[in-house]
DNA sequence: CCCTTTAATAGTCGAGGTGACTATAAAAAG
DNA sequence: CTTTTTATAGTCACCTCGACTATTAAAGGG
């Protein structure tokens, strides 16, 4: 946590990692990686070593109009045909799984691959229940990802447009297999990671206002926050934001015009900047 | 991060969990989860829809005479034969990968059961790039778990003891696989969750002296605290710890007995115990 | 053009947490 | 009995933070 990126961010290690010791479908006797034949436990199922699918679901989340806002997909067959979904899919047969969910972010919103290319993209958790998909055995490594408002709206890529949408989390309504608790997960985890790394600036434009970046921690931790405060604490914080010399802009029409900053180097606070309560 | 548990357990919520769209291998129509066929970029490989193996992967740590310890197990067949690895297996057919890891746990580090039932363990990471086994794709699922100081060393569980050990890890050489990647993740991870959470108890017996704790804290972090200090905070943390009332015991067979403690119902640190520098 | 409104920015003050430090108490060793 | 050792109690300055007030710079209405 110290140094490390914010998102925890692990592919450029996986992609230097040595391999691991494997399940070949016909070679029982080697299946059992890191344990000796001696070491098994007596009634050992063959069947353990059934394959499992392998999938990513994104939790992907922006700030529209001051709400936090998640992008959902309907689905369009069963089961659970008609209900709205993350955006996920499987993984390929040579790419690591947030190679995955950066492939399936593009895909399914439309952002240029630049964009993509880097974004913030944290691991969140495995989601392994052996009967969270009533057909067979599926593992998901679920990722959050957290996006400035986009112009465009989701799904501009090519497909049916109507599938795919930015949906305030407050009216999210039942979505399919687990994926309402994989939601509620990554808001409990994108609401942590305000307090003690810099990812709020993930939200915002390339340039933006104070007001703007406060408006990111009241919107995800559904609070408010004492302004000038916020402003000390932010500024206090080195390579949190780094000023724009000179620029400003007028934030609601009315009012003295803000002063614009860009994202600094720093990806962790210290101290943290704790919620209120 | 607020409430929950401090290892971030999710296995009861998994359980409860509705399973999810998964491939099934001669239906590809059906394959890709979330996705309808009109999506798909073109290119679209069958391969990706490859079964994958999964495994478990545990990083369990101890104190033992003043130095961190992992559970190391020694590879008895290729690759990386006699090379040391973190214990671990493939998940059986009807079981979660936090089971899993509890059950390859309880076999490999024969731990009574009721000491494992009720352990924590905290979903680390999942390992997935492609190339992590040479002979086939596996997707690993990584765990942290703290364990007491135990009266008999590891692999007592009718196994062949020589091949399990506990092994300082500053003197942990090169490993199998990616798994000195994932015992450094590990390592981070629980330095910092000693920070913000009262995981450092589960280092300790059920009773156990301040001075014991600051011992986990400073082991753990490599870094000396002052003790009335870390007494100060340890005690206005509600919930930490509770007093053993009348309790007391010689720790070092010299100088004054201290008292004794127990683990109190918190799980957070509110504020947290930041380490030094 | 002046005055009001609005929002950004600057500054103040006290409570509380923390690091560094000193002092006392209770045990064993000599 | 004295020394040593370790736990425990207490002190003090600094720094952060929450709450609050004051000033500045724009737009809008008369």
């Amino acid at each position: 946590m110290s140094t490390g990126s914010p998102a925890h961010d692990g592919s450029a290690r996986d992609v230097s990692r040595a391999g691991r010791l494997a399940a070949e479908r016909l070679d029982v006797d080697r299946l059992d990686t890191g344990r000796l034949a001696a070491e098994r436990p007596e009634g050992y199922d063959p069947r353990a070593f059934e394959p499992f699918a392998v999938t990513v679901d994104l939790a992907v989340f922006t700030i529209r109009a001051g709400q936090l806002h998640t992008l959902l997909i309907r689905r369009g067959e069963p089961p659970y045909a008609g209900r709205w979904a993350l955006p996920g899919g499987f993984l390929h047969a040579r790419e690591s799984a947030e190679d995955a969910a950066r492939r399936e972010l593009a895909e399914e919103t439309g952002l240029p691959d630049a964009l993509v290319a880097d974004l913030q993209l944290e691991q969140l958790r495995t989601y392994s229940a052996p009967d969270r998909d009533p057909r067979m055995r599926v593992v998901s490594v679920a990722y959050t990802a957290l996006v400035p408002d986009l112009p465009e709206p989701a799904a501009s890529g090519g497909g049916d447009a109507d599938q795919a949408r930015w949906t305030p989390v407050a009216t999210v309504g039942p979505l399919a297999f687990d994926h309402a608790a994989i939601l509620a997960d990554a808001l409990d985890r994108t609401g942590a990671k305000l307090e003690y790394t810099c990812v709020a600036t993930a939200f915002c434009p390339p340039e933006f206002t104070l007001g703007e970046l406060q408006q990111v921690y009241e919107t995800v931790w559904g609070a408010t926050l004492d302004r000038p405060n916020f402003r000390r604490k932010v500024l206090a914080s080195p390579g949190f934001v780094t000023p724009v010399p000179g620029a400003s802009r007028l934030t609601g029409g009315r009012g003295k015009p803000a002063a614009l900053y860009r994202r600094g180097p720093a990806t962790t606070l210290h101290p943290p900047l704790l919620r209120p309560r």
